[in-house]
DNA sequence: CAGCATCCAAAAGGATACTG
DNA sequence: CAGTATCCTTTTGGATGCTG
């Protein structure tokens, strides 16, 4: 492989708001492109977004996340499980209950979202206005 | 457990940040969903990343997210253009030169995406071992 | 209730060729 | 250099029907 550069995340320039110098090497791109496709899909935003409040059951959590088709639940929260940031727990009771709750990792992705989850609520109205008059 | 009192309150997370519980309503799910769609895209992050530094040229960018085909920067640059995120400078010479640069917006955003892409960089490891061992 | 399997339509995206 | 246009494959995702 490439030059290992013993630690992938090396701008750790926590006290600095803008981390402004090169943090991503090229050879980076592809490994956060990787871990960046699968938590930075749309449902997955929106799910881990929905279990940040705690654990919910299947149907609660597709009841929240509306629009989301059963499929793409199904299949965002068996990788979210595989991943290691959910946790899946089956009550053998009858009617069946399945449990989902964040693992720490879990949490520690719901805090990074939560900037972005901010930033897309504060600057909709911009983006869409934005979009029309470029539209126009 | 949480308390799902009555009204939205603040949850305390385990990373200290009070974060905001969910100001989102079922129907700002959507808006947001939105939102996130275009710009929690995976080339859309890594863009913006790239042009976190300062402004870049076309062919610059192209180097610098290594695996994006022509048209998906092309694609992606036209929408961010749209969305107000980034400036396009055309300077009239031979050959032509572009110059891409983040708007004032594009820095929040990119502000929003540093907590997502240390998490990526800091977990990426963590995150594909759980896979291979989900995967066995 | 909590899924899995299947089919099919739609969208995303790469490769290639061409242009100002 | 910085794109545009086109083709075509891959992926995504909804709808439906069936299980334990």
């Amino acid at each position: 492989m490439h030059a290992k550069s013993s630690q992938e995340g090396t701008f750790l320039s926590e006290t600095n708001k803008f981390v402004p110098t090169e943090a991503l090497g090229p050879a980076d791109c592809k490994g956060l492109a990787e871990v960046l496709m699968s938590v930075g899909d749309k449902w997955t935003i929106l799910v881990v977004g929905a279990l940040s409040k705690g654990q919910l059951r299947y149907n609660e959590i597709q009841r929240r996340v509306s629009g989301i088709s059963q499929r793409m639940l199904t299949l965002t929260l068996k990788r979210l499980e595989a991943d290691g940031i959910v946790t899946r727990t089956l009550f053998p009771s009858v009617p069946p209950r399945v449990d989902y709750e964040l693992t720490e990792l879990g949490m520690t992705l719901r805090g990074a979202l939560v900037p972005l989850h901010r930033w897309a609520a504060g600057n909709r109205q911009a983006i869409l206005q934005n979009r029309a008059k470029a539209g126009s």
